[in-house]
DNA sequence: GTAGACTATGGAGTATGCTCCACAGTCAAA
DNA sequence: TTTGACTGTGGAGCATACTCCATAGTCTAC
């Protein structure tokens, strides 16, 4: 698939997506085409698009999820330290899960506290 | 308290803290000394402070966290506006705990499939 | 065969979020 | 009273993650 598809299905601008094709965070095969080069693209680089939206909306960085992403062929020997990358990602989910437990309640408890106040407020404009 | 209390007590920097104040998502009251005025920040900073890393680490930028934050005075009016806000970023965080559920399957899954991949290589070198 | 929509490349520019530095004043302890 | 640790200000610089050109080649439909 060329860019534009790619860039449609994902709601990526294409700018980004060579950006992440250029820092190597998915890849594509090179067609030629008389004197130039056109890139395509796998099925699979929309669902790692996808990934790399969320976990960026997550705060990960683009070298995180570079090593997130990172395969090195599905068949080839995988290193203790790709498991131990995968491991230590996993607890920073963990951790990311508790923070956002917080947030929530901070959020919810400033929510209350607003809407009391705006209730109190306009009482005094509300007919008994 | 002074800057350096606070740089101690949340483990931000120095300039980071002053970067906050400037850009106004935490503020301190000064104290004049001499020819120069030296920052006073309060108690709650640190509680502040604290959020605001914990919302960072979970892809908040600066500007939605000063919505978060924005307090306009306990006692003053709430305005419909500022309920909406903060509405919106609970259901934003709501977002972000399923996208974070997706991803830890997803990591899940790889090291599932990475350690199963490594006992397959490494069981030719172990003995019956 | 040509207009219009696409593509790649290179490089400049931008927003965000700091980080570092030089300079100068304050303050507490010795 | 001087030394060392602190403080604020202003401004430059930096990493990250894009975004926006300009230029030039390709491809499709008419």
């Amino acid at each position: 698939m060329l860019i534009g598809e790619l860039s449609k299905k994902t709601g990526l601008s294409k700018d980004t997506i060579r950006f992440y094709e250029k820092i190597g965070l998915i890849s594509a095969s090179s067609r030629q085409a008389g004197k130039r080069i056109y890139k395509e693209y796998p099925e699979k680089a929309v669902g790692q698009l996808f990934l790399i939206n969320r976990s960026k909306e997550l705060g990960f960085t683009l070298n995180e999820i570079k090593q997130i992403l990172d395969d090195r062929g599905i068949s080839s020997k995988p290193s203790q330290e790709q498991i131990q990358v995968i491991d230590k990602k996993l607890k920073e989910v963990t951790k990311k899960k508790k923070q956002l437990i917080e947030i929530e309640a901070y959020l919810s408890a400033k929510l209350g506290r607003l809407k009391q106040n705006m209730a109190k407020y306009s009482s005094k404009k509300r007919p008994k």
